[in-house]
This record gives C-alpha cells, sequence and structure tokens, in this order.
DNA sequence: TAGTTTGTAACCGAATTGTTTCCAAGTTAT
DNA sequence: ATAACTTGGAAACAATTCGGTTACAAACTA
C-alpha cells in the first residue's frame, strides 16, 4: 500500500467526527494520530515528524487557525487541510492567512478529502515516485532503501543496484555478462569470475538470510534469476 | 507589490470567464497568460515558465484533465487548479488523479481562488517563507540565523546555505553532485574531492557538537542526509 | 593587515568490494 | 552408478574506496 508510514495528525474536539476521520484514513493506509485539542500536538511534532495535519477551524480554546499560524511562526511547514462546520467568507480567508495549504466544509466528502490530502502529499514531496515493488520487497530508489515486509533492511550500494536489476527484469535469467554490464559498468577490464557470485551471495544473504524465501535462485551455466 | 513578476497561466474556452479571471489575477498583481484552448500552451511553457496554471476542466477538443496529465506524465510538475462547471464526483476524482493540485467548481468566488493560488504558491515553493524550522531547529533564512533549542547558533555562510539544503529535503539522501549544484553552484570547477566532505564535518560539528543528535548521518557511497 | 572563512592535502580508520581457496552440488561421460 | 568435470557457495583474507580528521594555505572581509 503506497499510504504505508505516511503519519497524519488529526485535532478535531467533535468525538465522533474524530472517529470517523480516523476510520477513513486509516482505511486509506495512513498511520493517524488523533487529538481533541491542540494541547499536546506541538508536542508531537518536535518528536515524530508527521507529514500533514488536518485541522478543525473551531476547536476549544485555541482557534485551530490561531494554532496553525502559531506553527507556521514558529518555522514549522507541515500541511494542513482545514474543516469548519460552516462556508463563511471571513471563515475561509482566515483560513488560508493563517497558513493553511486546503480548506474544506462539514459535512465532508470523504473521497474528497482522501484526494486532497493526496494531492498535497504530491505537492509538499512526501509521496516518493520512485518505488519499486516486488513481493514484500520494497525499493525506494530515491531514499536508497529497501524494505521487507516493512522492516528496513540495510543494503550496500553495490548490492542496492544489483537487487534493482533484478527487480527490473523479474522472472528471467540474468547472465553473468549482462549484470556486469549493467552494475558494475565501465569497470569490467580485469574482473575475477567469482567476483559476481560473492556479491551475489552477500546480497541473498542480507535480503533473506534463512534463505526460506529464495527471491533470487541460480540458474546453473547462466546466471541468477528473480523467481 | 507580492505577486508581482509571478506568472500565471490560464486556460479557458469561454471568452468572458477568461477576461474575469485574467481581470481579477491581474488586480491582484500577477502577470496573466490567458490561452482559449490548450493548443499553444506547451510551447509556452517551454519558453515561459510560469508558477502556476488554472485550468478549465471542459475544454474544446483536449480535455483539461487529461492535457494536465500529459503535461505530468511529460514532466511539467507546475501547480495546477482546475475549474469546472459543476461540482460531480467523477470529475472532482479525475481533476485530481490526472494531477491537479486543487480543485474549484464555478461559479467560483474569486476572492477564495485568489486564496488558493496563493497557498498553492506557498506550497510549491514560489514564496518562500524566512522560517523553517526542522526538530528543535529553527532556520531564520532572512537572518541567516540558526537556533537550536533557542539558543543561537553560529554558522558561516556556506554552512547556512548547506544547512538549508538539507531543511529543504528532509529524509533524503542528497549526493554529492546535487549539493555541489545547490550550495557551491558554478564553481564546481576545480573542486577537491574532499571539499563537500570537509564543509560537512564543519557544519556536523557546530550544530551537534557532541554528535548525539545525529541530525545528518552519512549514506556511504552517496552523500548525506538529514535523518 | 588581522581575522575569518573556505579550499586543499595528507593521513587514518572503517566499510565495502574483490580475490583466493576450499568445498558442495549439479552435469556429463563412461 | 560412478568418476571426472563444471559451476556455485562459503569463508577468510586483501585491496580499494570512501568518509572523518587535522593541519595548512588561499581567499575573502572588515
Amino acid at each position: 500500500m503506497q499510504n504505508q508510514d505516511i503519519e497524519i495528525v488529526v485535532i478535531e474536539d467533535e468525538e465522533d467526527i474524530l472517529e470517523l476521520l480516523e476510520y477513513h484514513l486509516s482505511k486509506a493506509g495512513y498511520s493517524v494520530t488523533g487529538f481533541l485539542s491542540t494541547e499536546h500536538v506541538e508536542r508531537f511534532l518536535e518528536e515524530e515528524n508527521p507529514a500533514l495535519m488536518v485541522v478543525d477551524r473551531n476547536l476549544p480554546g485555541v482557534e485551530g487557525s490561531e494554532f496553525v499560524a502559531y506553527l507556521r511562526d514558529e518555522g514549522y511547514d507541515i500541511p494542513v487541510i482545514f474543516l469548519t462546520a460552516m462556508d463563511q467568507g471571513k471563515d475561509l480567508e482566515e483560513g488560508f492567512t493563517s497558513g493553511g495549504d486546503d480548506y474544506m466544509t462539514k459535512p465532508f466528502n470523504p473521497k474528497e478529502l482522501l484526494l486532497r490530502i493526496d494531492a498535497l502529499l504530491r505537492r509538499s514531496g512526501v509521496r516518493k515516485s520512485d518505488r519499486v515493488k516486488y513481493r514484500d520487497m520494497v525499493l525506494d530508489t530515491k531514499q536508497h532503501l529497501l524494505t521487507i515486509e516493512g522492516n528496513p533492511v540495510e543494503l550496500t550500494n553495490l548490492e542496492f543496484r544489483l537487487l534493482y536489476t533484478f527487480v527490473k527484469n523479474p522472472h528471467q535469467p540474468l547472465d553473468r555478462d549482462f549484470l556486469r554490464d549493467e552494475v558494475w559498468g565501465d569497470d569490467s577490464a580485469s574482473f575475477h569470475d567469482k567476483t559476481i557470485n560473492v556479491a551475489m551471495n552477500r546480497l541473498k544473504k542480507k535480503i533473506d538470510p534463512s534463505g526460506e524465501k529464495e527471491y533470487i535462485v541460480p540458474v546453473w551455466g547462466v546466471g541468477y534469476k528473480l523467481v
């Protein structure tokens, strides 16, 4: 799921609406943290670094827009979508000038909220567009990060490039010449036979220490293939 | 006027609405270029590099959303606000999934459109706020001042620009080529290997003398990233 | 000119990558 | 079926690459 590991904060004082929001966002794959007031939110922001906030405009105590204006002043650049009960012109203006990115009126259409969240995440650069998936592996080429079943797996540069060429060409045996060209490139001159073997084995050990997943299998006399 | 020199493209086939849009946007200080169809827009984008587009969803010939999807595919990342005659759920979804950033229904409230344009410009980095926060660091770009936990930290010009590029691109490994382009710019000619290393280490030492905060970590074989 | 900032160079240590050797498993020939 | 042969895997070792550190020189500022 592409929304996995994206954290969203919701601030809403009406408990049933908060629950509804949490339900829809969770269902879309986001991890959601709800607050009934702005009280402990700043502390949370310092520690967690969530990707986006959905904020009710009318909160008890500190106004939603006031709070966001304060955060902006402090230097927080987190994307904010305001929710409000009515569509008053004054409200709208205050929402945007206080530093909000978008504005929706209640009762909100969940579908639209999700679309707007998605657009805002895209624009603010949270969505890492260049991800490649294979079975339970996710390669984030921008972040140089591999996760297996959601857990990060440490790979070296070479190993990452190697795995990437396999994920790009699944199910087909890649011979050693191809791998050498693709991964090692020009450094082809003077190249020991077993270099690729050793590199492959190190990679296989890292992505499948127990050897039970069988992501990559040798093809005798040819090379390797991603099953 | 803060909107001076910001270029906005409007694509709208109904001439009177186009004029109305041009009027409101010009009054707000933007320089506006209107088109009655998508026809010559791409050529214009190639030459001018406007900051934002306002696009009617229902255009003769190529659909507005289709056109934007095409542009996105071509690699154009320009912010887009869609206008549509009716608020159909299908329309809305198509607007966002084709790569739009915001969506308004006609008849639109000019005030709201201006607010949304402003918010989107802010978010897409056209307007840069002069305070940026990351964890307990606050960078004041106006004053070239950094505070950590409220305490001022002395940075040189270079170090400040360096840290700023990291705060602008958090969580991403920034490779040395990128940093060189971004921070050092044209002086790329004759550039010692270790220059970036040394600069990075000087910066790291200043923002985290004890090395316990781990703001910036090296990514082996790639560069550095702000955690 | 004095003082600060920034780039260069040399060196060190750690992480990564390549080489070698030996062994196991698959393939082929007898 | 078994021996000879070929290829892949494992482990230890060596070489290389890369980042960190320091000292020093050049460039820049006040």
